[in-house]
DNA sequence: GTCTATACTGAGATAGAC
DNA sequence: GTCTATCTCAGTATAGAC
């Protein structure tokens, strides 16, 4: 997002010291507590630097999710590996994997909504600014759908209903106070088994209808994939 | 929420002229351009007493949303002395007096869901403190389900549902620049229409599994409503 | 282009006097 | 209840070192 490809690799250094470092005071001191210059003081640098690389708080919450999501399509193809999975086990994978890794950072999340409202802002989930992420997330749920045989309109809209559904659980899990999340994980199974046996159904003449009315509906509003679609992945390397 | 019941009559004035003052100076200049400073003074009142009032900005705007879901359950309830609607019509009469009244301040709705993502703030629209907010939307909506006939499980969950699926739609309201939001009035008409279709739906032998599956998840889940549940309202006031 | 040091501004929020 | 004074802190310079 800044300072991307064209650092130089000390750049690239220091800006990833100071993320890690960051990161590591969010979760000992909470993300409220800690301040811009104790951030930067608890990596070695000065309050200028700090803002040099990260323009915001925000921002790296927002550099750290990116790392998440590039870990995401690591271990989602590291998964999908295994050949002999069925769809549900596939956007099993999927999903638990986000989970997992977002385990003991769960407050770090809590900063992804936080601009949700404002569609001008740079940082809002649904807004311009983060469509990149948006259809990185969506071409790891595509990924693992893999060649599953479904009928072309529900392959068309799968990939951003499966987002969409992954972003309900995020919040979900950050609401979780269950042991270990453990509700958010049968949620997240009841969820995908229903959801397989409601594929399978979708083709029944008497669904037919209004699977027709859907899809027309989510095209007309626009809640469709943006132009520029998600793309299967094969590996998503973080840094290119 | 603050100074509710037991405060002065004159408490209640400068209450109710700080906060009407307020929405004027935000939906003027924004709500981010807006300080407290300047409300304050142009309530002509001190930032101290502004505070006093109101503990931040934010719960200005959610004073401001309590007073626009007391108007909305008192146009649902004006609404539905009409007998003849059918499910989909007052459905439609909730949804649309809902837009209706939010028609201008769409940027002041952001500020609602600016703590989505933290369980623990009192202005969380899914949060403890918001708790009474909720029952009372959702008692608008199962007022305007109303005796239809409907299986009882399913009269169970749609307060909620409905309640969800609002939160939805406003959502997809603050971002719909269409000239008046058509786009949005265009949704709701499409998504009640497709409900409608699908209670009717549910009822099939082939539906019933998954329909008991779906239940015993949002039961398993705890995203039914929460105890004290929604009560039908003949008129809502909105200081009692 | 990368980084430090330091100072300044604006604004949300609070304390305590009255 | 209301005010003034004050605090804290995010964020913005700015000026300069390398």
């Amino acid at each position: 997002m800044f300072n991307t490809p064209t650092a130089s690799p000390k750049a690239q250094l220091t800006r990833s010291h100071i993320l890690s470092t960051a990161l590591r005071v969010f979760r000992e001191r909470g993300l409220e507590a800690s301040t811009m210059r104790e951030l930067a003081s608890a990596a070695g640098a000065s309050l200028g630097s700090a803002y040099y690389y990260f323009p915001s708080k925000e921002a790296i919450i927002q550099a750290y999710y990116d790392d998440v999501q590039a870990e995401h399509a690591r271990r989602v193809a590291a998964a999908l590996v295994e050949t002999r999975l069925d769809l549900k086990d596939r956007l099993g994978a999927a999903f638990h994997s986000k989970l997992d890794i977002l385990q003991g950072d769960r407050k770090l999340l809590s900063a992804l909504f936080r601009y949700s409202g404002e569609p001008q802002h740079p940082l809002s989930v649904l807004g311009h600014g983060t469509r990149k992420n948006r259809q990185q997330s969506m071409s790891v749920f595509l990924t693992a759908i893999g060649d599953q045989r479904l009928p072309d309109d529900i392959r068309a809209i799968l990939p951003a209903a499966l987002w969409a559904l992954h972003m309900g659980i995020l919040l979900y899990f950050i609401y979780d106070d269950s042991p270990e999340q453990q509700r958010t994980r049968r949620l997240v199974d009841g969820v995908l088994t229903l959801l397989v046996r409601l594929l399978a159904l979708v083709r029944l003449s008497v669904l037919k209808p209004i699977r027709g009315s859907l899809l027309a509906l989510l095209q007309d509003s626009g809640l469709l994939p943006e132009p520029d679609s998600p793309q299967v992945l094969l590996i998503q390397e973080s840094q290119p």
